[in-house]
RNA sequence: GCCCCCAUCGUCUAGAGGCCUAGGACGCCACCCUUUCAAGGUGGAGAUCAGGGGUUCGAAUCCCCUUGGGGGCACCA
């Protein structure tokens, strides 16, 4: 059989972190066996669902490049799979026909319990140090009893009868688990009173509709397994096989959360991760080669991957690792690539006012040599290099005065240099042509060469840590570098 | 409270009874390279494999208990 596995995000917010792994371990499970990787949206939240978040959600995974099999229509794009629509607000008929299903099997019974009453129950129960679980109070009502309840104007929930029994299952990654159907606390819900389905429900009406034949999930569903086998089993379907993932964590071992995190994959698009990074960071979340390999394209990923090998232990995200990895890829970006997926972050940065003007994509690409080795993020560029396009630097005095130099030699060695710099002709304005000269004027002088070159440095750029000098003089141009200089003095002299 | 799951350096992990005096990576430290910063290279600190019992000639690897951590117990998903 042919393998079917989906990702169901809920469009109740942006697409989390955690929503991203979980699809890309399906969309690696598919890829990897030949199997179907299907999109579906389980939008029956209505109140928190918008479609500003599917929006999000689908370019998201879209981002990362985890392309989906099956899925909704989304702006003009028709549904793509024979088991359109793939959004549950629009399949509410078949959840309709399931529920009568169990209605009249007497599996599901309509339930009249106001919810301050299952609070005060579930209060009760607290208070008794007991498990809370719903108590069966509409559990065994008569017909006449139910249509007294409706004529007094009354318009049941319907749960579903878990009846007894232990129910066992062979997770993928966990093995084998059992729970006591007496744990899953009573009779649950699988409609609401105002006749829309839930979650519990529609995921099992679904994934059976859709033939999905591993259910790849965070572990935060384990103990729910119970009720959907029960379902599945009820509704009469095959129960598919389950692989819950190991949760991604905060620093303190709590799961990951918007509140002790950064969960939204847009924030880490934002600050210029790239997607072959998030991608390999993700997939090592939980899961490795069990060789040495560590930068991993996502192709080579889905060569190697096996839902098998998936770890059980959770995962505690590490922000600095992902850094690394990002630096990792972004070094092995073709030239055209990266300024292609740089030029909307400068463009950002004239936007925020941090720089004045757009460089053009050749300038860009002639710094290439010197910034594609130090960017940690695509968004560091403009702290890397920013300096370039802005009219006039803002720069400290105490700063530019070298830590070995007093303020009369700054002074002499800007103007020595400036002086230097001046008579390497435009047309010879390379790096190899000014190294030499100052290196001699700093021997002359009887300096440091470093030290004059820092001097410069901040002259020119207005901070200490900078690409390489006379690269930098060079993409700054002779006529700004000698204007800068010159500004640079007279702050020392004022 | 009840149920379930998990447990190797700070973090991500290798490890499926002898190859482990536990390997790699991130981070950290030092050195090299070097005009600063990165990148790169080399080296180092860092885990008595949570603890305790077994099983075995032999256990990080199998079993049990304890401890710790996490997740779930909604007319949320």
């Amino acid at each position: 059989m042919t393998s079917r596995v989906r990702i169901a995000p809920s469009p109740t917010g942006p697409l989390h972190i955690g929503t991203a792994r979980t699809a890309l371990f399906n969309f690696l499970h598919a890829r990897h066996v030949g199997g179907t990787f299907i999109l579906r949206l389980e939008d029956t939240d209505v109140v928190r669902s918008t479609v500003e978040f599917e929006r999000d959600i689908l370019d998201g995974l879209r981002w990362l490049g985890l392309d989906w099999d099956e899925g909704p229509e989304v702006a003009g794009e028709p549904a793509r799979g024979p088991h359109a629509p793939y959004r549950q607000m629009e399949r509410l008929p078949l959840y309709a026909a399931a529920a009568e299903r169990l209605l009249g099997d007497d599996m599901a019974y309509p339930c009249y319990c106001t919810p301050d009453l299952l609070d005060a129950d579930r209060k009760a129960q607290e208070a008794a140090k007991e498990a809370p679980r719903y108590v069966g109070r509409c559990a065994h009502l008569t017909p006449d009893e139910r249509l007294a309840r409706e004529a007094d104007g009354l318009r049941g929930a319907l749960r579903f009868r878990v009846g007894e029994g232990i129910v066992a299952f062979d997770d993928i990654v966990r093995g084998h688990v059992e729970i006591d159907v007496r744990n899953l606390g009573g009779d649950f819900i699988i409609v609401r009173a105002d006749g829309t389905p839930l979650y519990h429900f529609t995921v099992v009406v679904d994934d059976a509709a859709m033939g999905i034949t591993e259910v790849i999930r965070g572990e935060d569903h384990l103990s729910n397994t119970p009720k959907h086998i029960l379902l599945f089993r009820a509704l009469g379907h095959d129960v598919p096989r389950f692989a819950h993932l190991p949760l991604i964590l905060n620093p303190d071992r709590t799961k990951m959360s918007k509140r002790k995190s950064q969960t939204a994959i847009d924030d880490y698009i934002a600050q210029g991760f790239i997607r072959e990074a998030l991608v390999n960071y993700l997939a090592l979340l939980g899961w490795s080669t069990g060789t040495e390999e560590e930068i991993l394209s996502l192709d080579a990923i889905v060569e190697r991957f096996d839902i098998g090998a998936v770890h059980k232990g959770g995962a505690v995200f590490d922000r600095e690792r992902l850094e690394w990895l990002n630096g990792q890829w972004i070094r092995r970006l073709p030239a055209d690539d990266l300024i292609d997926r740089l030029r909307p972050f400068v463009e950002a940065d004239v936007a925020a006012a941090r720089i004045e003007w757009m460089p053009s994509d050749d300038e860009l690409r002639s710094l290439l040599p010197v910034i594609q080795e130090r960017l940690p993020t695509l968004g560091a560029v403009g702290d890397l290099v920013g300096f370039l396009w802005v009219r006039d630097v803002d720069v400290d005095a105490a700063m530019l005065v070298p830590k070995r130099w007093d303020v009369a030699t700054t002074v002499e060695g800007i103007s020595a240099a400036r002086d230097t710099i001046e008579s390497v002709g435009d047309v010879a304005f390379e790096a190899e042509e000014l190294e030499p000269p100052l290196r001699a004027l700093a021997e002359a002088r009887g300096w440091k060469a470093g030290d004059l070159f820092m001097a410069v440095r901040v002259a020119v750029t207005g901070r200490t840590a900078t690409p390489p000098l006379f690269d930098t003089l060079v993409a700054l141009g002779r006529d700004r570098v000698i204007e800068r200089l010159d500004r640079a003095l007279s702050v020392l002299t004022s």
